[in-house]
DNA sequence: CGAGTGACCGCAA
DNA sequence: ATTGCGGCCACTC
């Protein structure tokens, strides 16, 4: 069996997957992370098509604003964020202090 | 099978 | 400081 080739979607899906509680991430941060720092849009594309049963609510835009594609809007995904404890400031949540890093645990 | 779209990011003028 | 554009891969119709 060949090994198969970790694609852009598979890593994407399994670092979503490994977003803790309560901490946020960046489309392009997980873009870069899977080997591609310029597919950020591809991110949000699976997000989209992918599964719908990743924490996707935990992934937002670099400036912090929720995204307007999540199933409800802006507000779905902001009572998303509210239910794991982040606090979404006018569709907004405070990534500064929220932003995760695998690496930096 | 072909083409278009998608929840983005960074840089240039 | 702001605005506009290109770039990337995957998925759906």
């Amino acid at each position: 069996m060949n090994e198969p080739l970790p694609t852009l979607r598979e890593e994407v899906v399994a670092i979503v997957k490994i977003i803790p509680e309560g901490r946020l991430m960046t489309y392009g941060q997980i873009a870069a992370l899977a080997g591609h720092p310029r597919a950020a849009r591809i991110v949000g594309g699976i997000a989209h098509y992918g599964d719908p049963k990743l924490p996707w609510q935990r992934v937002v835009n670099k400036k912090g604003y929720l995204a307007n594609g999540y199933p409800g809007g802006r507000v779905g995904h902001q009572q998303a964020l509210a239910s794991e404890g982040i606090e979404a400031i006018d569709f907004r949540v405070p990534i500064e202090r929220l932003i995760w890093w695998p690496s930096k645990s």
